[in-house]
DNA sequence: CAAGTGATTTACT
DNA sequence: GTAAATCACTTGC
């Protein structure tokens, strides 16, 4: 499927630090099964961290709710809400058990499945279609039924994760996250220098 | 830059 | 229960 070798995440992994991960889930691919042998993949460019303690701008910041609550189970899972009456955003949640952190998937590079996301988007345009988070879980299909997807479940989840690239420190730029008030200082958003696939500067 | 969109949460009766 | 405010976005002007 592709031209350079790609490898399982382990569950252990994503009980890591919510900023870390932010940071090294750069260059993991996000990959969604939609038949036999078809696939959409995409290498994810962008990222936000939501912290579990001391972020007002994370959504498990106050307590507990029905939609917040994947944000609290152990990491590794899919945790997918509805914004402004249109979007669907999604992310990895993080760190163990009664945390509520996680990692929101702001941009991606499409790999495999560029028909499927064109048709899913209805643009053409490759640079264009994961290129916020709103539009990356369009292109993928992503809604509140993958709420709490385990991504690495290989042998039975849709959709999972694996480890493409590694950037090193000066190919990441980290600043501050976009479209959130509280909070809006803080630098925990994360994306590869340089990428045509990021939501923007 | 502003509008559109509806689920979710909170703050009250 | 009901109402109001909020919102980790996108598109088109």
């Amino acid at each position: 499927m592709f031209s350079k070798k790609i490898k399982r995440i382990s569950k252990e992994y994503y009980l890591n630090s919510t900023e870390k991960l932010a940071r090294d889930l750069l260059g993991s691919v996000f990959v969604k099964k939609i038949n036999q042998n078809e696939y959409i993949a995409a290498e994810i460019v962008e990222t936000e961290a939501y912290l579990p303690q001391g972020d007002l701008a994370c959504h498990a910041a106050v307590k507990k709710t029905p939609r917040n609550a994947p944000m609290f189970e152990s990491g590794g899972i899919l945790y997918i809400y509805f914004i402004y009456g249109n979007h669907f955003c999604s992310n990895i949640v993080t760190e163990t058990e009664g945390k509520g952190s996680a990692v929101l998937i702001r941009a991606a590079k499409p790999l495999e499945g560029i028909s499927e996301m064109q048709q899913n988007r209805g643009v053409l345009d490759i640079r264009k279609l994961c290129n916020g988070p709103g539009n990356f879980s369009k292109a993928f299909g992503l809604n509140k039924g993958y709420n709490y997807l385990d991504l690495s479940d290989y042998e039975n989840s849709e959709i999972q994760l694996f480890r493409l690239n590694n950037y090193p420190d000066n190919e990441i730029i980290q600043t501050t996250r976009i479209g959130i008030k509280k909070h809006s200082e803080l630098p925990l958003r994360f994306y590869v220098r340089d990428s045509e696939f990021i939501s923007r500067k």
